[in-house]
RNA sequence: GCCGCGGUGAGGUAGCGGUUAGCCUUCCGGCCUGUGGAGCCGGAUGCCUGGGUUCGAAUCCCAGCCGCGGCCCCA
């Protein structure tokens, strides 16, 4: 107990942090590429901002608790919710649009399971107020970029648009609600259930074959799902105006250099309900689950009293990613990066003058370790060498009477005593090392 | 929240009613008081927790915890 992390909350290990962080400069690099400013929010909101637009089944998988002066609040289940609360509030005066980025950790109480914690990170896209196609492309383009220089080159997208469905549905005045609880039925490929529920909210036949015969358009010929989709769409005017909203969108993501395969599912929901536009998923071929997944959410800033606000976003699983890439690209993982010289003083020397030459090589960039357990010379040499040290620095009596050094190169096996205030000489023994 | 499988030193594992709980890696010390990853010798840490069955439990039973997988849901 009292060395357990609580359940499915992990400790990041050096060779894990390490992965994060590559995973994180990564996604640090595209915001830049991209234009997207990066915002952080609290880890605790406010119970209210996310029970609003999610079902009680959401609200159950909430870390939820009363704080010391009675408020109800929660650890973030995600982020994009806060995002919203932002654009509604502090950024109301920024000009549209805005890209806002983040890299947080969210917090869910569900059973822990391959690639399912109660603690792990998003990184987040979000770009706000504009409904051309041109934004939803971009959300595809930056995910792209993402996996790309992470490393990910199977990476596939799935692609939907919600609002294909919810126009059929809405010309039979299906209200929202109910719209909501069909595509989720839809997505959980629980087609019979969606279909009675459709029936009895007043779909009549050909309305339900519609939306049956658009659920077999799945595949990557964006012409032919097109073609197919659009004779099935021709009584409705709002939904074919959709479908080709999405293939607006494919194509302007593929003339901005989006490469990978690209399923078209228009069948394709979401968990999150806010969703209403554009949708879609990214992974990779042996995973069921998806590592990244967005869409257009064009209410949900209104929602939160703010001005009618069109966005499009994605959260990007970076615990899943570092999950698969610990597991199935272990090769990949990068090494924590650690000083590759190690300072040793032998014999009688002064810890001082350990101290100065530290300070000293320091001074010039260069990371150190200092050798603190007093080990004899060989033991010191054999740590080095087992630490992955490229060069020890050698300081004993002899060094110190003169202020000089011993630098001698594990590799190579030589050594060269040089004064501790040529600092072009020692640079020059040193190559190699890359300085801080 | 539900269902199934599992938990042996730091890591990987053998044992599956009576063993001194074995092996590999790691770690520490010595050989070796200013120069090489070696070798040899020695040493350290363990049966998830709590109950029960039994003369006797790592081993069987129950509960919890943790892990893995599935349902649900999702990144």
């Amino acid at each position: 107990m009292l060395l357990d992390t609580p359940r499915g909350m992990d400790d990041l290990l050096p060779r894990e942090m390490a992965l994060k962080r590559r995973i994180e400069d990564v996604i640090r690099e595209v915001f830049k590429l991209y234009g997207y400013l990066e915002v952080e929010t609290p880890t605790v909101e406010y119970y209210e901002l996310f029970a609003l637009k999610s079902g009680e089944e959401i609200r159950e998988r909430m870390f939820d608790f009363i704080d010391k002066g009675g408020r109800r609040v929660v650890l973030r289940p995600e982020v994009t919710a806060s995002i919203a609360r932002l654009v509604a509030s502090k950024l109301k005066a920024m000009p549209p649009p805005l890209r806002l980025g983040y890299i947080a950790d969210c917090y869910r109480y569900d059973e822990p399971q391959w690639g399912r914690r109660r603690r792990f990170w998003q990184g987040g896209f979000e770009l706000i107020g504009s409904k051309d196609p041109l934004a939803d492309a971009e959300i595809l383009e930056v995910s792209y970029e993402v996996f790309s220089r992470i490393g990910l080159r199977d990476q596939y997208f799935k692609v939907g648009h919600v609002g294909i469905f919810r126009e059929i549905l809405k010309s039979y005045r299906v209200n929202e609600k109910i719209q909501d609880r069909i595509l989720t039925l839809l997505d959980r490929k629980m087609i019979v259930e969606a279909f009675d529920l459709m029936r009895k909210n007043g779909v009549d036949e050909d309305g339900v074959k519609v939306i049956e015969n658009l659920m077999k358009l799945e595949g990557t010929d964006l012409r032919k799902i097109s073609i197919d989709a659009s004779n099935i769409l021709s009584p409705w005017k709002e939904a074919y105006r959709d479908l080709e909203d999405l293939c607006e969108i494919i194509d302007l993501a593929r003339e901005g250099g989006v490469e990978s395969k690209m399923v078209v599912s228009l069948g394709l929901a979401r968990g999150l309900e806010y969703y209403t536009g554009f949708i879609f998923e990214q992974s990779v071929p042996d995973l069921r689950i998806a590592l990244n997944g967005g869409g257009r959410y064009d209410n949900l800033i209104e929602l939160f009293g703010g001005n009618p606000t069109p966005a499009v976003g994605c959260a990007i699983g970076i615990t899943r990613i570092m999950q698969y890439i610990l597991e199935k690209k272990a090769e990949e993982t990068p090494t924590p990066s650690r000083p590759r010289i190690l300072l040793t003083g032998v014999a009688d020397v002064s810890k001082r003058y350990v101290m100065k030459v530290a300070r000293i090589l320091r001074g010039m960039g260069f990371g150190v370790e200092v050798e603190v357990l007093s080990r004899k010379l060989p033991s010191a040499i054999e740590y080095a060498l087992k630490s992955g040290m490229k060069f020890m620095i050698i300081v004993g009596r002899r060094e110190e009477a003169e202020e000089k050094i011993s630098i001698r190169d594990l590799e190579l096996r030589r050594q060269v005593e040089l004064p501790l205030s040529d600092e072009e000489k020692i640079m020059e023994a040193l190559t190699g090392v890359e300085r801080v």
